[in-house]
DNA sequence: TTGTAGGCGTTATCAG
DNA sequence: CTGATAACGCCTACAA
């Protein structure tokens, strides 16, 4: 540190400068803000008394508070802040939110929101002039203390709400048409590994309840539309074993996996909701000396790069875009007022993790 | 957006609630901040009574003004801040610097500051406690206006000032060992790429007067680092081509290796800064039908995951603990006060992108 | 347990 | 081009 230990205490002001120059407050801010209604001598003097005082231009929360504007817009997360920068989903999600504050000038704050606790404060108290929220479950403390702000309020992958705009993907058709492609390859017998469904911290089999209830808008989606595909084509959904972690990592994905195949050594494939699970999953099915997708096929969800270059079988979402999306959303006083609700499409990506089972 | 339309007019104050209630300001303030000051009964018409004329609970940024306090610090990056998340290195200093952060339960304010511009008001109306720098040059207006501000200041990857306080390795022993290696596989016949050398956007070949009088301070140690090892071992620096891309990506490593290789096509060992350079270099070499390491030796430098699974011989560096670090020294009481510069260690990582050339 | 009152540092407005 | 006045919304001694 340095500095700082004067902050406050003998620290120059607009008013303290104003007085020794003998000039109004307003002079002084003018010299700051509107160089042009000045003349240059003056404001040559002012910046030089500025310097001498060791004042540093206007405080940004006084200005704030008197122009009504943070400058900056803040981020709610699922999880710890720090958290998003090990998954890549959430890391393009920021790339496309930060493009749309760069171009617009405006900070982002990343909130704090630790998820043992619901001490919501971060959120009550953070100085933003509208929020965005990514991927939350529905029952989220700081969710509820996000909306009740009176600012402008996007919101990432969530059921529509009229209390925010939204930014989304249809996980349910595109997960329906994942599963289409694995009826079309002749699996029927299969096995599901999931994201958490809640803010309780569950890790192993899912019933049909905690599916329905899942407070996590995708992945309940997700679940629905891969039901949605094999009950069309007469696979019963309850016989299928789905696994639920609650970490989202590479070894999540591969105990999950190993859990499944004790379940049933029998499915022919995998499915996992995301494609880190995916990739945890092809390591633990490898390790078990089953081939993949010889023995069984395993398909994913994102299309995050890691994935698609290991030629994992994925639903390919514009992540990217669908920051950008809520950036513009929030920002973009063109885009206000025009659509509450963006659906961005989705692309399957046949890689070289499924392959057909002759039963 | 939803809300929003309302703020500012009719929206409810401290003030006006409490006449409404009849009561004075500071009951009402003691209702959200200290509600043990309070029977839970006038507490509950408090509340009640902000329900329903819409008062949200205290201004945040008028509560920052009085209390002195913005509840975030403010992280300045070399580029666009978009740019930090394609970077792996950068994302793991936010991983570490978030991690202090969430367990201060402060905000970080991702400031944009466009380097095509010099409008540094970004820097200079955020609202924050304090500031970290990550990797910028010398020469930086955005960084001058940091330093200008009187809060606490951490910089990583720069040279000592007293105006901050500093985190890093030390990047010209760490190359130093690089070209050490390298010597002691018989090379001594070697190309340079690096990243950008200065704010000013040059692409091609460097010369000595360049090097030196870089304004990124890591890249020139660690050209130097290699020049001390290489002169150490009698080789003319002089003669050895240097190459500088002003963008970081596998595309400008790829043209950088091309360009080397055009100087001087009798290389045996081409020496990246950057890990991402050196992949990229890798790709270029393969295209053009060299076999690396046979043929030519290949180094990196950061020890990102791309690079060491790739078998990059490399220098790895604690990037994550670098934020980590950059954070404590910022937030934690403890550490404030007791080492102003903290250096991390590096380690070096022998792949399989160099081997022994036997000339 | 509740109320009084003074500022935190700035900018908008409007008049000169 | 310059200045006076009035908020912006809140916190916190201090007093009752």
């Amino acid at each position: 540190m340095h500095s700082g230990r004067l902050v406050g205490r003998g620290g120059a002001t607009l008013a303290s400068l104003a007085r020794e120059l003998g000039v109004s407050r307003t002079t002084v801010s003018n010299a700051y803000n509107r160089p042009d209604q000045l003349s240059p001598a003056l404001r040559e003097r002012v910046m030089k008394a500025a310097e001498r005082l060791g004042y540093a231009g206007p405080d940004p929360v006084a200005r704030s508070l008197r122009t009504r504007k943070a400058g900056a817009i803040g981020l709610l997360l699922t999880e710890q802040v720090s958290y998003a920068f090990r998954d890549p989903a959430a890391v393009a999600f920021l790339e496309g939110l930060t493009l749309e504050c760069d171009r617009a000038g405006i900070g982002l704050l990343l909130v704090p929101a630790s998820p043992d606790s619901d001490d919501v404060r971060s959120v009550t108290r953070a100085a933003v002039d509208g929020f965005v929220a990514y991927s939350m479950p529905e029952d989220d403390p700081f969710l509820a203390a996000m909306l009740a702000r009176p600012v402008p309020t996007v919101i990432s992958d969530q059921p529509a709400t009229d209390a925010a705009d939204l930014v989304g993907i249809d996980d349910r058709a595109a997960m329906r048409n994942m599963a289409d492609h694995l009826i079309s390859l002749g699996h029927k017998r299969i096995g599901v590994i999931c994201m958490r469904l809640g803010r309780d911290q569950h890790n192993g089999v899912v019933d049909e309840r905690r599916q329905e209830g899942a407070g996590y808008h995708v992945q309940r989606n997700r679940l629905a539309g891969l039901r949605d595909g094999f009950e069309a084509a007469g696979v019963a959904w309850d016989r299928i074993p789905v696994v639920e972690r609650f970490d989202h990592s590479i070894a999540a994905g591969a105990s999950a996996a190993g859990q499944v195949l004790e379940l049933d050594p029998g499915i022919t494939a995998l499915v996992a909701t995301s494609d880190v699970l995916a990739m945890g999953a092809i390591g633990e099915l490898r390790r078990r000396h089953k081939r993949v997708p010889q023995d069984i096929s395993v398909t994913g969800f994102d299309g995050v790069k890691a994935a698609l270059d290991a030629g994992v079988t994925t639903v390919s979402q514009p992540v990217t875009a669908k920051g950008r999306e809520a950036g513009r959303l929030l920002l973009d006083p063109a885009v206000r007022h025009r659509a509450r609700q963006v659906m961005l499409p989705t692309t399957f990506v046949a890689g070289t993790s499924t392959a057909p089972h002759h039963g």
